[in-house]
DNA sequence: TTGTAAGCGTTATCAA
DNA sequence: TTGATAACGCTTACAA
């Protein structure tokens, strides 16, 4: 069932008929009728491949996803399949597994118009990779960012938020504090332990590098971080994580030692992911505002499809430290 | 960059580029050779829509998930991942939030031919809906089966996983055991509810339908449901639960209120979450052959994409139950 | 207001 | 072995 039959049954032409279906002003309402309900009688549906070959426009987002490990993302592409639709696109998700073999190729569907813009909720790509695609085709990142890429961005303030948490580790007296980070997410890690560092020198606290071990982000890895981090000479007393994951492998370590945690010694995680509300101890942590990052990422992707050389934004969403079980403890 | 332009530039028609493209035997090497030296130069690519569209194939693969929360999918992916890119299919993702409008508007995709076959991880359609549509396209499902749906699918015995679970907790001396269900993936729900009667009945225990609460697979669903079970008369003394996340919400109500999991109550997951080796206590459960689940769905799919009058394959894989500390008591 | 026809980028048929 | 050309299904000048 093509636009030709649509056509043939309604005695009209096909372009009265591409008319009706793109709510075309000037046809009139008799022959619109008419083919309106042949197109019912039909259940005819324009082929997307012709007109997208024909267009070059997609109205698709693509959405570029490291890893389906992570809920953190589920909510986040709530937000975008919310804002998505409500301006007539659809979304297509794709996963990279933190691999730039197949981060390009699902780039090269906005080469094939396949996808009209992409929102990267992680790129493995290099600035200059970036910067020569985005200057081709609208792409824009979600919490988080490639230094020296010059493309639109949304995220929330990674340093202000691991300061903020130090901070209160701080004021409730603690002296030494840890911290587990990582090696996958950059700019997000970067920023995060300039963070701590930054609230203990302003606390007057001294800094060492040594107090920050870079996990793989499983909690198998954070328990052997935390091991660690006990068997110092001046062991911290409280643990700051870069994700909510490896908040729950340092608890998990810290309880198998006998180690109180939200007594003996508090930590706080990253992301406010569902499991921090049921683990034992309950998890503090920093929450995303997950489902505003999705709808800023669909705005920005839009503005930069209906005009690529528009200016590139960057946009800080507030995040907000959620104080549970785990950090009760006062030093 | 099309291949017109390709054509020019090395000086022969476009049927030859289009051949060389496609390694179509019968072309002269030395054509060949120039043709192929003037694509390196301009790094084409074929553009994908206009091949489909012509060739009435795209040469992917849909995969339908219900939700991005559940990492569960994150291995399956892999799987599929992994064995369409060996026959050469590419795979897109799209998430039906369990609506079945959103469903639906993807199975469009197939229709248009932007995706050769799909694999439902879940789907919300009736079994008359499904029929229909795999008259006419390839459809696997994957994990979750439609009742009365005449369609290729892969997944686990539900029904003798929960059997096994539950004789394990009889044979632990066990005699009042309770269950929490849900009221989402109706195919799995139901067989795994099945199973533990029938387990029970075998076993010349008593069954009662009183015994089993349908939860919505929050962890708090399942603290409610929990409390329910401790509140019966004669409260069970092991629990198995249809998911990990609700061992998860069962175990935190059971902590709360003093009992102790693994001594003074028992308590079986499903689908071996990573969590549940890091949670305290660690949990046992079913765990499903997630990536082979995945390899397999591709298998079955691409059949069906090949000829499509094949026979309906229904295929069972192996489960496995894990036991951990959740259940080390003795009723 | 409607229709004709070109063209989007391919592949495939047919003839040479 | 190669090339000209129709066709895939659609949109959009342009003409009528």
């Amino acid at each position: 069932m093509t636009i030709k039959d649509i056509a043939k049954l309604a005695g009209v032409s096909v372009a009265t008929v591409s008319r009706v279906i793109n709510d075309d002003a000037g046809v009139a309402e008799k022959l619109r009728n008419r083919v309106l309900q042949v197109i019912k009688e039909t259940n005819y549906i324009p082929n997307t491949v012709g007109r997208n070959l024909r267009k070059s426009k997609s109205d698709m987002i693509l959405v570029m996803l490291p890893t389906l490990s992570n809920p953190f993302y589920a909510k986040i592409l709530k937000g975008i399949e919310k804002r998505a639709s409500e301006h007539d696109y659809g979304i297509l998700v794709s996963v990279t597994h933190h691999e730039s073999r197949i981060e390009k190729k699902y780039l090269k569907m906005l080469q094939m118009k396949q996808a009209d813009g992409v929102i990267s909720l992680f790129s493995t790509l290099i600035a200059e990779e970036l910067n020569d695609l985005a200057g081709k085709y609208p792409i824009v990142q979600c919490c988080e960012y490639t230094e020296g890429a010059h493309l639109p961005y949304v995220m929330i303030d990674n340093k202000k938020a691991a300061y903020e948490a130090t901070k209160y580790f701080i004021s409730s007296g603690h002296k030494r504090i840890g911290m587990i980070s990582g090696s996958f997410y950059e700019s997000s890690e970067r920023a995060r332990e300039q963070g701590y560092k930054e609230a203990l020198m302003d606390s007057g606290l001294p800094f060492d590098e040594g107090y920050i071990f870079k996990s793989n982000y499983k909690p198998e890895s954070a328990m052997e971080m935390c091991r660690k981090l006990l068997d110092m000479p001046e062991p911290p007393t409280a643990v700051l994580t870069v994700s909510d994951t490896l908040a729950i492998g340092a608890i998990k370590y810290l309880k198998s030692v006998g180690v109180e945690v939200g007594k003996d010694m508090d930590v706080i995680g990253f992301d406010n992911a569902s499991i921090t509300r049921v683990y034992d101890p309950t998890i503090s942590t920093v929450s995303q505002p997950r489902y505003d990052l999705g709808t800023v990422s669909v705005d920005l992707v839009i503005e930069k499809i209906n005009n690529l050389s528009t200016v590139n934004k960057g946009i800080i969403l507030p995040h907000e430290l959620i104080l549970r079980e785990s950090t009760r403890g006062e030093a």
